[in-house]
DNA sequence: CTCTCCTCAAGGCTGAGCCTGTGGCTGACC
DNA sequence: GGTCAGCCACAGGCTCAGCCTTGAGGAGAG
């Protein structure tokens, strides 16, 4: 049984509010013969006839009397298709997708979905915090559109931006003698370290680094502690367990009110971040807004907030 | 902005189903390049694409995450559309639309609707009681599908079939004596009678057929009382307040039940009876299986209990 | 490095869907 | 009662949408 065409139900439903096939013929900006040809193609599709002629006006039989409601459903159904293609296309409908480092959240989601949300009430945010390699894997195989990345980064397939914002790796402790100076790898290690678990993971770059530093320098790093996050992390130095390292816009708000000392490292570490896409760079508008906007964010965070030099709080 | 096509939302759901054009190409039936168009088609026509292309698979963008299941409900809309029909033919579905004279419940009707049900349980019934004049008036101009009338009738634009029914119209009395032989004009005149008022009106066939025998043989016949209903005639008829003249298949179960006596008219008087439709005679299914119900029924009405001879119940 | 699978583009064909023109019917109006 | 106006169906012709086949290009798998 074949489907009737969306035309013909045009055509139908037309005939049907008009009551005449030339009223209808001239509303549709077709020719009469032409609206009359579908409406028989369609019935005898249908093998039922949809409307009686009489010599004035046309009457519904039963069968176009069941259908009209239907027609109108379908038609209807096809218009909002097209009517929310153009939603999602000017914002007022759609998805975010994006994927973030795990702690993204303590200097950067907040404000950014609040703002977004703001200017774009009814598009769904789905943010997803995970480490860097897996944010990578999820876009290049289509369970995200974008996300933003610690650099390097196995980029295949994916499309890379320069880098958008970047952290420094500073030493934290409740010590102010500890951060008067920035703090080498022999120092470091000399020091009862609380490492966060994400953080010494066997492809977080921090962790190569360290390693290579100490391994130059004949020592090896022993963390004391290795937490999960880099909150607790900062949690069990501010309790003066010991002392941690931490990106500093990570920890910013928490040295801040915890009232910790903290210095940078020599040589300096800084962190590079960039958003990632699909090769073929295709985003829907949502999230397309939604980097956007967080660019903004991270120029805003960096210009106000750098971490230059050491100190207290 | 233009509507999809149906192919196009076909193609795009099976192509989402599969997860690659030459898989939902397989499906529908032709060939790889001509979904693809399609797809490219559509997607221009939002302006907006619906999948991201990867080497392996097809990635919905966010609009194709959006569209799809309007796409889906467009087309189960669709396909009931036909389904619709379908069941409309087969009497799944459908109304019955039907007029009759006012009295039809008395002895047609009740059998009549209650085994129609029985057999089509889920067809809706509307059966409108008119007089003959309204009925043919309503079939005209397509308020009904079909009716039955009482002969002659203006059938300008109606298909009439030949008698279905015949009714003799009995006078109704208490008194045997009355009604030991058929009764003549001039006896009528003579009788206090109580009329229905439907059955004196202008254009009713037994108010003409008793004036003109009453002008032939001098009379004039006037009514004592007149009332709306014929059960009301009959009921006042039972209580001793006068005679009456009925259809006898009206007033049977009441001459009946109440003991009345019944004479038929010298020379008798015969209603006939018979369905009208369109005069292209188009019916729903359900309309026209009614009317084939309706004759069978008044059929077995008329060879079960006929109207031969006077009598008392 | 080759093999395979997919997308995409080009060129050609068929028929769906549109047009104009015409004839027949019916109701309205003079 | 004759004419006119409005509606529908039918016929013939045209255009392009949608399909096919063929072939090229690209990316992952073995």
């Amino acid at each position: 049984m074949p489907l009737p065409t969306v035309r013909q139900l045009q055509y139908f439903v037309a005939a049907a509010r008009i009551g005449t096939f030339a009223g209808a013929a001239a509303e549709q900006h077709i020719a009469q013969p032409s609206l009359s040809e579908q409406i028989a193609v369609l019935e005898k599709s249908l093998g039922s006839a949809l409307f009686t002629r009489t010599s004035r006006r046309l009457l519904l039989t039963d069968t176009g009397k069941q259908l009209l409601p239907i027609a109108e459903r379908a038609l209807a159904e096809m218009r909002s298709f097209t009517e929310m293609s153009r939603r999602v296309q000017t914002l007022e409908e759609g998805t975010v997708s994006f994927g973030t480092f795990n702690s993204a959240h303590l200097y950067l989601l907040t404000d950014l979905i609040r703002e977004f949300h703001a200017l774009h009430p009814s598009v769904r945010i789905q943010v997803t915090g995970l480490n860097s390699a897996e944010v990578a894997d999820a876009v290049r195989d289509g369970r995200l559109e974008a996300g933003i990345v610690q650099l390097p980064i196995d980029d295949r397939e994916l499309l890379l931006t320069p880098s958008v914002f970047a952290d420094q790796v500073v030493y934290v402790t409740t010590d102010p003698e500890r951060a008067a100076a920035p703090v080498d790898i022999s120092t470091l290690a000399t020091r009862p370290l609380i490492l966060s678990e994400a953080r010494w993971s066997n492809d977080d770059p921090l962790r190569v680094l360290l390693t290579t530093r100490a391994q130059q320098a004949g020592l090896e790093l022993v963390p004391l502690i290795e937490v999960e996050f880099q909150t607790h992390a900062l949690e069990l130095a501010a309790q003066g367990v010991g002392d941690s390292l931490v990106s500093y816009h990570v920890g910013r708000s928490i040295i801040e009110s915890r009232g910790l000392s903290w210095a940078p490292l020599d040589p300096p570490i800084t962190e590079h971040y960039a958003f990632i896409t699909r090769r073929d760079g295709t985003m829907s508008p949502a999230t397309a807004q939604f980097v956007r906007l967080a660019h903004r964010v991270l120029q805003r965070i960096a210009t106000t907030t750098g971490a230059t030099t050491g100190g207290a709080a």
